[in-house]
This record gives C-alpha cells, sequence and structure tokens, in this order.
DNA sequence: ATTGAGATGTAG
DNA sequence: TACATCTCAATC
C-alpha cells in the first residue's frame, strides 16, 4: 500500500518522513523522486529544530497546517525547504534533502550547471531547490497542487529505507532521523559538521 | 577520495 | 555569532 496527504496530519514526523520517500515533487518543469529526507519536531522535544524555542517569524510555517512548504535560507545564498507535517498548532516538518530527476533533465542540467553527474543534480537540500527553481518565494504555499511546487504520492512504495543521523546539525546526534533510499545514488554524501573558523 | 576554507545574509 | 550548505582548490 501507499500513502497519501490524508496521513499526514496525524502521523508522527519520522514515520511521516519515511513515508514521504519516493514521492514526486514538480515545480517549474521539473520533476524528482525524493530520496532523502529528514524529520525535525519543535518545542522542547527536539533541539536540532528551528522550532525548538517556539514560534518565531522564521520558523511560524511550521506550526501551521499539513500540506504546506517551510523554506529558510541558510549561510546566507542558499534555500532549503521542508513539507510541513503534524497537526495546526505543532511544529513538525520533513527536510526535502535529495532526489532522483524524473523529468524535465534538460532544464535540471541548465539549474545546476555545477553538477558533474545527473546524481548530483538534486544530492542536497540546497541542490534541489536550486535545480527545481525554487526559493524564499515558495516559502508557506500549498502542495497540494496550488502552488509554485506539487508533491504527489507515489505509484508504487519506495524501496527499502536506511535511518542515520542528521546532516549538519550541532546537536542530537544521536536522533537517527534521516532517512534514505538504501543505495540510491542521489542521496548526499555525508559529511561531518565543520564548524567556521573565526576571523 | 578526502579535506579545508570562503562566500554570503539574517535570525536570535 | 552561529547557521538543517555548496563549490573549488589542494592534497592524499
Amino acid at each position: 500500500m501507499t500513502f497519501s496527504w490524508l496521513d499526514l496530519p496525524a502521523t508522527r514526523v519520522d514515520e511521516a518522513a519515511r513515508m514521504l520517500l519516493g514521492w514526486r515533487l514538480t515545480a517549474n518543469g521539473v520533476t524528482a523522486r525524493l530520496t532523502e529526507v529528514e524529520a525535525y519536531s519543535g518545542l522542547g522535544e527536539d533541539p536540532a529544530s528551528h522550532a525548538h524555542r517556539g514560534v518565531t517569524e522564521r520558523n511560524r510555517v511550521m506550526f501551521g497546517p499539513a500540506g504546506r512548504l517551510y523554506v529558510y535560507q541558510i549561510y546566507g545564498m542558499h534555500f532549503c525547504a521542508n513539507v510541513v507535517c503534524g497537526e495546526t498548532g505543532r511544529a513538525a516538518a520533513v527536510l526535502l534533502r535529495a532526489g532522483a530527476v524524473v523529468d524535465g533533465i534538460d532544464l535540471a542540467r541548465a539549474r545546476r550547471p555545477a553538477a558533474r553527474r545527473d546524481s548530483d543534480l538534486a544530492a542536497g537540500p540546497a541542490k534541489l531547490m536550486q535545480m527545481l527553481g525554487l526559493n524564499r518565494a515558495a516559502n508557506d504555499t500549498s502542495l497540494l497542487g496550488d502552488g509554485p511546487a506539487v508533491l504527489a504520492p507515489p505509484d508504487s512504495p519506495a524501496g527499502p529505507i536506511s535511518a542515520g543521523p542528521r546532516v549538519g546539525v550541532t546537536s542530537a546526534h544521536d536522533v537517527p532521523w534521516r532517512f534514505w533510499i538504501t543505495g540510491d545514488p542521489t542521496v548526499s554524501a555525508y559529511r561531518r559538521h565543520t564548524p567556521r573558523k573565526p576571523a
């Protein structure tokens, strides 16, 4: 069996993350099959989450209804997208980390000239956004079909799923809330967090 | 193949 | 001042 949007609000966010693997994300002429995601919770439950300390202007979308995009800017130049999950009022989101292009390959290549291989077109959260031509304008938009990006369930469930610590976070390294399709070549390379040197 | 640093803006 | 990152150059 596969999952539908109806499952998103009621499901625990880590389970929602697993079920989102294999879903198809379409925007600006490119469709990608999700191969890697991370779950984030909120309000004291998850120190690594933007929502850990409560509602702010940046993270307020995480507290809203499921099925919308939470887009944030990171390191001043990149954008990352989350699917909001959980019930309204409770922060929960799934970071979209990687995907495999299944349609619009020419557009995808044009948007990511740095990619040496097609498997690197969306092998990372900011690469995925660039490849789809999305930025902060997509924040707080619907994924159900009436927004710039559309997320649809797959025809058949994804294969075996692996789990491990989330990438780039400095806390909660013991929480295995990163999920990926086992053996998929588009999954982003794990690189341990390297703190920046002070000036 | 793996490693280090710089680019860059803004939330807290 | 740290950050849910990416790219390039240098090194192994």
